[in-house]
This record gives C-alpha cells, sequence and structure tokens, in this order.
DNA sequence: CGCGATCTTGAGGCAATTCAAAACTAGTGG
DNA sequence: CCACTAGTTTTGAATTGCCTCAAGATCGCG
C-alpha cells in the first residue's frame, strides 16, 4: 500500500534554453504590464531587452553582489532566496513566466536577495535605469507594475501572518493551496503542481526543516487529502486542506 | 538596582486630534511623493482628500470590511495588524507621519489587514478611486508610489527572512535597531524609541508571546544595550545589538 | 493610597529541531 | 534487464527553544 508513483511532472532539460527571437516579442506582449501598448512601443521596448539562459541550479545573482538589472521569466521557474550567515535559507517567492524580479524600481545598488533557476532558463534583461525610462515613458505600464508590486506586498504580508502565529502543519497547508492555484494542472494524481518540488523546497518556503515538512506531507497523504512522490505533490482534496489552512477543521 | 525610571516617552494626548486647515496643505506637500509638484496641482490634490481623527486605540478598519479608502498618516502612529482565526495577531507595520495605507492601488473590494491607532491620530484619506485619477494625472507620482511599496515588498521580505531562520533573541533585536532608526531620538538614556511600546506591541512584531519578549528585553538590559520600562525603550549600545543581530557576535 | 494595567519571573509541557540511520527512487552503466 | 549509486525521502529518538499557565512585582494614574 500507498506504493509511489512515477514522477508524472514533466521536467524541462537542463540544458541552457535560449527564447527563439520570436518568442522573445511574444513573451513580452503577453505580459500584464505591456498589454494595451501600440506595436511600435512593443519594438521599441523589445530593444532594450536581452536575453540570457541559465541550467537548472544556476545562480543568476547572489544578495550583496552589485548590480541593477531587472528581470523577467520568459521560459522556466526561478527561485527567489534569502540566506542568514548560518546557512538557513527561505525561499521568498517562485518565479514563473511573465514575472520580474531583481533591481526592483528605486532600489541600492546591490541586491538583496537571491535568484537561483528552478529549472532550465530563459530569462530577458533590461538595466533598472531603462526600465526606469520605460515607465516615465509610458505611464500606464507604471501602474501596471504598482500593482504587481502592491499584490505581493499583500502576498508577503500574508507569509508573515503564517509565520507569526500558525503551526508548521497549517503553514504547509497554505502553502501546497498557493502553489496549486499558481502552478496546478489537473491530472489522474489530482491537481498537481507543475514544479520540481524537493522536501527542502517546502520546508524552504514555510520556514520548517525538511524533516518536518516531509512528516506532514505523510500526514496529509495519509489522510488522503494528496498524493506525492519524490519532487511532485498533487492536491487530491483541496477542500480539506482549505478548511485545515483555515482554522474551519 | 536597575531602577525603573519615569517614562521619558512624551505621549500624545488621547482625545482626538484633528489637522487644522494650514497643516493639511504643508502635510500633503512634505509628503515624498506629493514633491516638486506644481502648487496648483498640489491644491487640487488636497480638494480630494478628507481629514479624519482618531482616539488612542480606536480601529479604522477591520480586515474583511469592503472599502477602498486610502489614508495617509497626518499626525500619530498607526499600528498595521493581521490576526488568525484563533485571535493571535502580527504587527505588520507601524505607520508614522508621511505614511500611506489602507486599500493599495489595484486591490479588491475589501480591507486585507486590521488599522488601528496607536496613538491620538489625524488622518487624510481619499477614495481608492481618486488615488488612481491622481496616479494617472501625475505620472512622477505614481513612480514615486512605487519606490515606497516597492521599499515595502524589501522590508517585508527582510521580516519573512527573520521568522524563518532566526531565534527570538535575535528577531528582537532586529526589530529594537529598525524602530531606533525610524524612531530613535537621542536622550540622556540612550537612543529612545519615541512611540508608547508594550512588551505585547514588541511581541507582536516579532512573532514571539509577550513572555518572550519580556525575558529578551531583561536580558539585554542586564548586559547593558538597553534601558527600558513600561511602555519605552531606549538603546544604549547599538554596536552590540547588531552585532548580535548580524551575527557577528 | 489603592486600583488596573503592565511587566517580570518561574515551572512544566509541547511542537519542532537536531542528529542519525534506514528506505526508497530514478537514473546510470554494465 | 538488472544491479549499482547518488540523491531524496522517511522515520526514530533525544533535545531544546519557545509557549502556556500562573503567580507576584511594579508602575502610573485617579
Amino acid at each position: 500500500m500507498n506504493k509511489r508513483r512515477k514522477s508524472p511532472v514533466h521536467f524541462e532539460m537542463t540544458e541552457v534554453h535560449l527564447c527563439s527571437r520570436d518568442l522573445r516579442l511574444q513573451i513580452l506582449s503577453t505580459l500584464p504590464f505591456f498589454q494595451r501598448l501600440p506595436q511600435s512601443a512593443l519594438e521599441a521596448i523589445n530593444q532594450s531587452f536581452t536575453e540570457k539562459g541559465f541550467d537548472s541550479g544556476e545562480y543568476i545573482y547572489f544578495a550583496g553582489d552589485p548590480g541593477q538589472q531587472l528581470y523577467v521569466v520568459a521560459q522556466g521557474r526561478v527561485r527567489l532566496l534569502r540566506a542568514n550567515a548560518g546557512g538557513k535559507q527561505v525561499m521568498l517567492d517562485l518565479l514563473v513566466p511573465g514575472d520580474f524580479f531583481g533591481a526592483l524600481p528605486g532600489q541600492k545598488q546591490e541586491y538583496l536577495d537571491t535568484a537561483q533557476a528552478q529549472t532550465a532558463l530563459c530569462l530577458l534583461t533590461i538595466s533598472g535605469d531603462d526600465f526606469r525610462t520605460i515607465l516615465e515613458t509610458y505611464p500606464p505600464v507604471a501602474l501596471k507594475v504598482l500593482d504587481v508590486v502592491a499584490a505581493r506586498l499583500q502576498a508577503a504580508h500574508h507569509t508573515i501572518q503564517l509565520l507569526s502565529v500558525e503551526t508548521a502543519e497549517k503553514r504547509i497547508a497554505h502553502i501546497l493551496l498557493t502553489l496549486a492555484a499558481k502552478l496546478g494542472e489537473p491530472k489522474s494524481e489530482g491537481l498537481l503542481i507543475q514544479a520540481p518540488l524537493t522536501r527542502d523546497d517546502l520546508a524552504e518556503m514555510a520556514g520548517v526543516t525538511p524533516e518536518t515538512a516531509s512528516r506532514v506531507i505523510s500526514q496529509f497523504q495519509k489522510a488522503g487529502w494528496i498524493a506525492s512522490g519524490r519532487q511532485w505533490i498533487a492536491l487530491k482534496d483541496e477542500g480539506a486542506l482549505r478548511a485545515l489552512a483555515e482554522d474551519r477543521a
């Protein structure tokens, strides 16, 4: 019983992945904040971006590195991390295509967090100054960016609340629900989280140790709420998880 | 020994405090994001704001309340809170004159956190729609607001890191340093944090219980790093605290 | 002076961590 | 095709940092 299944997640190849030229424009035009811009503007903006590929596991930059680049995920997933002196780290965010990260507007000369490729990656990048110029040139874009950053602030506040007042069990339930909403795809196993997700990853998101994450996952599995294996998790009973997460259990 | 001193913090009166008419304009023009605007624009913006007073302890709004108002602190201090079903709460931020809060741009129809007057208060308020109109009318303002929100996101990420990987002791050291940088005034007792600050407040900021906060404060006091009494704390040895906070101890 | 609120301190308990070892998985090459 | 191996996951036992519960001390105010 409790047989572990073969991974249903389709992993990207691990070689560097460059975006094709037309893909670039397509990605840019799909970005929520560049929508409704005239084609000419998109062309101009496209000029300012450079593409860059990364292998899975590679670091894009480290906290403390000097730099002012802004990145946009075209393909793949990026882990945004912070580590303390003791080496323990948190995952602040898991970025998917369309998300931006790096030097946010009005930031100092150095990166405050670490960015790592979770999968093979294609990024579009632009200097902070050039990005600011775009924002100044196209005010509607600035408003869109503001909306995105404000939404992220709310998400961060939610995380702070979880870390402060909730148990490990509830934090992990919350994170599974968030990930499923962001990356979930219906499969035979349940709502599969489409990203290679180790126990360590989960632990870093929930602010617990990998062992605790594993114990909680086992528990959820025994309850029949999820299915999971190596580097993947699928939700089978979202309602039950939500009930637990929201104290309605 | 360890005699407790009389509170050196000057507490505001507890009655509702309304801003004088000219104070309003002065406050608005002092706001970082309305600077460099022509006087005429300031006048127009001023029209859109309404003033509102609150007693110390009063709630401005609760999480879940429907509403779309944006608030700017003119005088006093505001606690931004989130509570869970069990009643435990976190303080997300302590807002001082010039800070805004409430319905951030592009937000749903309800408040996600709770705002409470920590002191007698004078607020300026504007509807989310009107604020958005201002941002659309004056693009430089939108950029300024973006900078502020981005900075808050960084601060929130820092807090997440603290809560995830640091001990109660270090978290409290961090918070004292942050508060001192924001509200500190040099006094004979040391760098005094100019706000009524109970152990409960500290506990809510650090994500610990009031008892733990008290124990840590006692410890810091014995080490001679801080002085403290009822509702106040002053830093005497910032360096030592920073060394502890940054793992250089 | 006495009351209510704040703060301190102690003792016991518990959730989560640490340390450690075993079980499992997926990919590798014989 | 199967055994081998490196990485991942599970599980156990002991430890600990923080919480809970509770009493007592202290402060500031009317």
